[in-house]
DNA sequence: CAGCCGTTAAGCACTGTAGG
DNA sequence: CCTACAGTGCTTAACGGCTG
């Protein structure tokens, strides 16, 4: 709403309310009707959020005999864990069948064709749009599933375990996916073990070790190379040294999925350096003892990967020079976030580290999306990536992180040949790509459960009330949500 | 059933505002 | 002016309410 001072760090974007129609990639024009001005009413969805959320507990502590006694309601969740059990297939009661819509017939222009020296990989980073959107929903592949905190504590560890092993499953098809059109290079997702670094419903990936070591084989039959990134919550240099914990943890889980896949060094993988926590060189220093104290099973595949706000490339490198821990160049970050070294110069020093290491290297690639201005528009990746940079080594992995994902890396092979592609995976590019990333998008009325919490605790209610909200089992839970509702009616 | 939309989960950066 | 705090941003996908 206010201009953007002139440092223009943050841009407060309120300009992210318009909606954007969800990236249309067929060719029929979208039919989008105006929807009706309905007046959101929130308060209630939150009430009766209360009250399915005790019938789901009713209907899942009896799952055995759930078909008999169907809820009026059946939720999703319900329905959620009978599915899991019957993953082979199920001659459940006859569904009435949707008639299956006629593949879209999709239009692909032709590509700009342009030149480099480039013969290494192009990857792309969790998720397969192609796989992903299959239809019907029943049929989509994906490795990513997780759930809330919640259904771990109402549906047990098994849930989350088995949402994990269907991960597992769909990453195979994705390898299989990617060896088929030429791309064999794929960071997977932090999330395909569910909270699996949780301190209190963590758990250990052995159940799941024959189907890892599959995955792992499949990968290597391709030589496919396999990366992952654990998520930003990853903190070694946390003044908290809960974070930290956590934070190994986090990395451990990681590390422990690699091994059991079987994959060599070059599965690494990549984190930032974290928060500055107004003190830049006392959390690098905690950084560095931190990577110093993990197991050398987790070091050896760990690396830094400079950022867009915090640690660029110059500050990272004399951390992961002391300490042999690889740097991946992220282009896209340096740019928004320069070093005053040049991108050649920090290319050549972070080479001879992966050198020394006997690891391939990795880059990142990315482009802001067109149009961007503020330094928050343009730190949102693009739908595709239009150029590579020069001069790259031929044995360098390069991880495109584009909205696409898969289709940019397609895109790319086109453009400047470097791997035939399957006509048939093609999907055409977004011709109106909008600035809105897409970010969590908070709700300017409710306040959030933290701020109503210390509301609660302001006010003097009493302890029942403003505990923890994160953590209290299941009875209690109701009424601080009730509360919950009153305070931010009211406030 | 499909699709839309807000919420949630992790941790931190940053801005704007209120109050001392 | 400084501090504290609320709100929003970064990512991602499932969940759950709701509508058509």
């Amino acid at each position: 709403m206010s201009t953007q001072p002139s440092s223009g760090v943050v841009l407060r974007r309120s300009t992210r309310a318009l909606t954007v129609a969800t990236h249309s990639t067929e060719v029929q024009p979208p039919i989008v009707p105006p929807p009706p001005p309905t007046p959101k009413v929130v308060s209630v969805k939150r009430k009766r959020t209360v009250v399915e959320a005790t019938e789901i507990v009713e209907a899942t502590s009896q799952v055995s005999d759930a078909e008999q006694s169907p809820k009026k309601k059946r939720t999703k969740k319900a329905k959620a864990v009978v599915d899991t059990e019957e993953f082979q297939e199920s001659p459940s009661k006859p569904k009435r069948k949707r008639q299956p819509k006629p593949e879209p017939m999709y239009v692909i222009p032709d590509v700009e064709k342009k030149k480099t020296t480039f013969k290494g990989r192009l990857g792309y980073a969790c998720l397969n749009t192609v796989l992903r959107n299959k239809k019907p929903a029943s049929e989509t592949v994906f490795c990513s599933r997780t759930c809330r905190l919640d259904s771990i504590k109402k549906n047990g560890l098994d849930f989350v375990k088995d949402l994990a092993r269907k991960n597992v499953e769909d990453l195979l098809t994705v390898i299989q996916w990617n060896e088929d059109n030429n791309i064999r290079f794929f960071r997977v997702s932090s999330e395909i073990f569910p909270y699996a670094s949780h301190d209190k419903h963590g758990y250990s990936l052995n159940y799941c070790s024959e189907l890892l070591a599959k995955a792992g084989a499949l990968a290597r039959k391709y030589g496919h190379r396999l990366t992952t990134h654990p998520g930003q919550f990853t903190q070694l240099g946390s003044p908290k040294p809960a974070v930290v914990e956590a934070s190994r943890r986090e990395l451990a889980y990681h590390t422990e999925m690699f091994e059991l896949m079987g994959m060599g060094s070059d599965s690494v993988m990549i984190i930032h350096g974290g928060g500055v926590y107004d003190d830049k060189e006392g959390t690098l220093k905690r950084l560095k003892g931190s990577i110093k104290n993990l197991s050398p099973n987790v070091r050896a595949r760990l690396v830094l990967e400079n950022d867009e706000m915090c640690y660029n490339a110059e500050d990272l490198l004399p951390i992961c020079e002391e300490l042999d821990v690889p740097l991946v160049f992220d282009y896209h970050h340096d740019q928004l976030f320069p070093s005053s070294i040049p991108p050649k110069t920090i290319i050549e020093r972070a080479n001879a580290i992966w050198k020394r290491r006997g690891i391939k290297p990795k880059q990142h690639l990315s482009e802001p999306r067109p149009g961007a201005v503020s330094l928050m528009e343009r730190r949102a990746h693009a739908d595709r990536c239009e150029n590579l940079p020069p001069d790259l080594p031929d044995d360098m992995g390069k991880e495109i992180g584009a909205k696409d994902k898969e289709q940019a890396v397609l895109y790319l092979h086109r453009m400047y040949d470097l791997q035939p592609v399957v006509h048939a995976s093609l999907r055409p590019a977004n011709p109106n790509p909008s600035m809105r990333t897409n970010g969590r998008k908070a709700s300017p009325k409710k306040p959030s459960a933290k701020a109503i919490k210390k509301q609660a605790e302001k006010r003097g209610l009493d302890d029942s009330d403003a505990s923890d909200l994160t953590d209290c089992p299941s009875e209690d839970e109701e009424l601080p949500v009730e509360e919950e509702e009153d305070a931010g009616e009211e406030a």
